[in-house]
DNA sequence: TCAAGAAATTTGAACGATCAAAGTTCTGCT
DNA sequence: AGCAGAACTTTGATCGTTCAAATTTCTTGA
């Protein structure tokens, strides 16, 4: 039993191919008794367009590429993944696919990129995990693909002609953590970081910082890792007996403070992770939550703005980048202060 | 500056459509010499197929759907996603697309991959998380759709037919863990596991009761939350104060389990988890890592055979399915004694 | 009632690849 | 040299859709 095609139903419907692709594409330019009639036979025959033929017609795939990361282990490459799959729900939505493509590094993406983009695979590409002096940006706007990038452009790059990306508001977050622990820890709020330059921690610091002013606690600094942040925060801990809480730059930083902060018999300092994983959710820590699905909402405007179809260039009324507010959850003790 | 066909090819190469056409696709048929020429012309021109003119004359997307299930939270999600990765990288390498869909109950699935299968967008499919009297296995197998299930059928379902699986040998994970816990920890090895009636939890438990026999230590059930474990543990803690490891079911119970020793004051208590998700590594918990990459591994030979393409029947001489031997990540205390 | 213009519909061609079948060149042997 | 058969290459048709242009039908107003 072959498949129908427009064919098919434009003989059931007594039309012609012609009208029947009108029906689908444009039904406003046919007249309402003759859509009837082809929507009848289209449910009669079970009629589905063949995506093939017309990408091959229309030079457009609707589909969505994105890279995969290699999976190196630790906690927050789950934000990627809840991004994923916010990103897959919203493009269902507004008739688009969502395809995957893995690489191991940058020039490996950019010829995997290449391969899909040559062969009208995908309309356009979501970048993520870009970094400094990243060659991607420059290599897709170099081709006039569209594209946006989850996380801001940095210092120092594409100033000039910026594409268009979305990010999480990192400092909105750690002020949204200080805030609340100024309302129920305590006075001596500290921060623990990782060491200045990454742009992203930087951001997260800043949060802290500018809600505090001079009446901040100490800045604490480790590597992204549960064991350094837990000694660092031990060694803070001793000299700042009178620590009320930690707000920190991501939740491996926050679950190693909080292991610390159990160790040295002072388990009521109220510590703040950054992305929500479930491992601050396990140990009943708070944290900041990027609000994935916001994220994806915005990568889908900035592409496609308000139609159907990806957008090459976006017409002037329409920001080309977002700034997501996230949002705390507060856990564990707390809550309850 | 249009993209270049075959065609362009064939004339810089002097020979017809055809003849590129058989180099790409099968270089076997023609003349060394003839090939190399129309090899130079492709790299000339930078020529790459069109997949959807090729999708369409062939009527194969050499692409494979997989459904991302709403997310709930929790830590287990990880593996899954873990498992996608992989997927795509395997798939890349034998020529495949992975491409992403989204739906939120089971009849909800089974009309998007209806959908995708009728565009011809998609040649086979991967299913996960699947349950007892899943009504997706069947609907697939009537319409003969090419598929792989990651998780065995559950008792019942499918006897007479089954379909194609994949599944990590949970009960060879805990056996595993059983066998290190009785070299490192001492005699009185328990479990912690979910309620029973779960496929997934009795298989993890059998691997602990066939090691052990009457020498095994006592059997603890927790619902598959932190806190559940937590208090689920404490109290055995309290009856069996010699309990020296717990083999659990899931990371969630074995960080339970973890807690509960920390504030039982027996922190020597060694605990195995199951899924190696980034929680138990922040942690420092030992834990029983499925191997998504042989997992994906599997799923493709499943559903490719050794050939090139999706295959509908696998030939006889190919296991329909397959069992993936996990293996042990040791931490902590458990690695040092 | 009819012309002019707008609205709706149809027709022919094209998108780029591969299949099937027909045609050509090569090889080995007498 | 000539022939049979194998090896290789070309030609014509086709997959299902949409674009562009041509055609038909409808509407409006004198």
């Amino acid at each position: 039993m072959k498949a129908p095609t427009v064919e098919d139903v434009a003989r059931v419907a007594g039309v012609s191919r012609q009208t029947v692709s009108n029906v689908i594409n444009t039904p406003a330019i046919v007249r309402e008794s003759t859509r009837v009639r082809v929507e009848d036979a289209i449910t009669q025959l079970g009629y589905r367009p063949h995506a093939a033929a017309r990408s091959l017609r229309t030079r457009r795939s609707s589909t969505i590429g994105i890279h995969l990361d290699p999976y190196v282990g630790g906690i927050s490459g789950v934000v990627l993944d809840r991004f994923v799959h916010a990103l897959t729900e919203r493009a269902d939505e507004r008739g688009m696919r969502i395809l995957l493509y893995a690489a191991r590094s940058a020039p490996d993406e950019i010829s995997r990129m290449s391969e899909l983009l040559d062969g009208g695979e995908i309309d356009a590409i979501v970048l993520s995990g870009t970094f400094h002096g990243d060659p991607r940006t420059a290599w897709l706007a170099g081709r006039d693909v569209p594209f946006v990038a989850f996380g801001r452009p940095w210092a120092g790059d594409d100033e000039t002609a910026p594409h268009r990306w979305v990010d999480v508001d990192g400092a909105a977050g750690t002020r949204q953590a200080t805030a609340h622990a100024q309302r129920r820890a305590g006075r001596q709020i500290g921060f623990l970081g990782w060491p200045s330059g990454s742009g992203t921690g930087d951001d997260r610091e800043r949060g802290w910082l500018e809600s505090l002013g001079d009446a901040r606690g100490p800045r604490i600094v480790a590597e992204d890792r549960v064991t350094a942040a837990r000694t660092a925060a031990a060694d803070a801990l001793e000299r700042h007996p009178d620590l009320s809480a930690l707000v920190c730059a991501s939740d491996t930083l926050a679950i190693g403070a909080h292991l610390a902060a159990i160790d040295a018999g002072h388990p009521d300092l109220v510590v703040y992770g950054f992305d929500n994983t479930p491992a601050a959710e396990a140990l009943e820590i708070s944290s900041v939550e990027q609000r994935p699905e916001h994220v994806a909402d915005a990568t889908l405007q900035l592409l496609m703005g308000d139609g159907g179809s990806v957008v090459t260039e976006l017409p002037p009324a329409f920001e080309r980048h977002m700034l997501i507010e996230p949002s705390l959850v507060v856990r564990g003790a707390a809550a309850s202060r």
